[in-house]
RNA sequence: GCCCAGAUAGCUCAGUCGGUAGAGCAGAGGACUGAAAAUCCUCGUGUCGGCGGUUCGAUUCCGUCUCUGGGCA
């Protein structure tokens, strides 16, 4: 893999509530380090109890990209997210400082460190007829994937609706089969000369942070957050606001649940969430783990180690 | 102290007219190319409270002990 010449960039993610901004703010302190948020739902506005956003005045100490760049309601993805990510890189990069991208969401690190497809976008209008489809008869998606893409079809199980629809759309806009994109891809491009760390943690020790965030987030006025939003006319169905803490959040403030079983229903989602990252996480060979009561000043070795291999 | 009801998976409980047991929740594992904090799939062995007895065979029936509720004193 060549990586002389290309831009060095720190990658740290792992799963939530492991540490990961407490260790980029610490290796802020003493780098000269810009930071790009990795975590699809930072990029919200007006979403910061619930996402654990870094605070203004984190923010003031290093520049962060990536938060805060689009409202509840407007269409977002990882392509926008790629772009934007890399933009912000190239950047940084050109004003001599490190790049660091940090966060949790897997797929956009996967789509910024090795390339994306270059796939069109949703197209809602078809989505909503095939959902409308799928619900008049179950799996007749699947079988029409089937004689479309078998390949892709087999790989599919036949609820797996979201990406049997995804599969018949690019279908359909590009005239050739997902599958066939995607051998063609195979997430192979390294644009970057990239290293990544994984902070995480034991897992009744992570889970018991989980829930000493949770009732962090809950006493930092999480419910008045959802409250917030309800209030600017965002929708309770919109996909964003289905985001572990906010909806739970707007269950209890309808009166579906006493805040006890919020309060656990948000913990359990939490730890079953990061259970998901942990395995999405754990095939990437790129990543060199953390185990998570972190030694200060140990991430400076990644980091001289980073630049090294880069020159 | 006496009476009653319980004691079965991490939790709540079902069940076996005697042939060593199963649901929900919790939990675990997996998938993932523009919804990714979303979405989808798979997974149930536990001294059936302890010790005796009856029986070819007891988690199930009987006795006894321990513990937990509730009631009466």
């Amino acid at each position: 893999m060549r990586t002389i010449g290309k831009i060095p960039l720190l990658v740290i993610t792992g799963p939530t509530a492991a540490g990961k901004t407490a260790l980029a703010l610490e290796l802020a302190a003493h780098r000269d380090i810009e930071i790009i948020s990795a975590d699809s739902r930072q990029v919200y506005r007006h979403m910061d109890i619930g996402t654990a956003k870094a605070s203004a005045q984190e923010r003031a100490h290093v520049a962060h990209h990536c938060i805060d760049v689009v409202d509840v309601d407007e269409p977002f993805s990882v392509s926008a997210f790629s772009e934007m990510a890399h933009a912000a890189i190239e950047d940084i990069h050109h004003r001599g400082r490190l790049p660091v991208v940090v966060g949790g969401t897997g797929l956009y690190i996967r789509a910024l460190t090795w390339g994306l497809a270059p796939l069109p976008g949703a197209d809602e209008t078809l989505r909503r007829k095939w959902h409308a489809l799928e619900n008049e008869k179950k799996g007749s998606l699947h079988t029409c994937l089937s004689q479309i893409d078998p390949e892709m079809a087999k790989g599919l199980h036949i609820n797996d609706v979201t990406r049997i629809i995804r599969a018949l759309e690019v279908h359909t806009l590009t005239g050739r089969t997902m599958s066939n994109w995607q051998d063609e891809h195979r997430f192979a491009e390294r644009p970057y000369c990239a290293l990544k760390l994984a902070v995480t943690c034991e897992r009744t020790q992570l889970y018991q942070r989980i829930e000493e965030r949770v009732e962090l987030m809950l006493t930092q006025g999480l419910i008045e957050e959802a409250r917030m939003l309800l209030q600017r006319g965002y929708s309770p169905e919109l996909k964003v606001m289905r985001t572990i803490g906010y909806q739970q959040s707007v269950a209890y403030l309808r009166g579906e649940l006493n805040l006890a079983q919020a309060t656990e229903q948000i913990k359990r989602d939490t730890r079953r969430y990061a259970k998901r990252q942990l395995t999405w996480l754990r095939h990437d060979k790129e990543i060199n783990w953390l185990e998570c009561p972190l030694d200060s000043g140990s991430i400076d070795k990644w980091v001289d180690k980073l630049l090294c291999r880069c020159r």
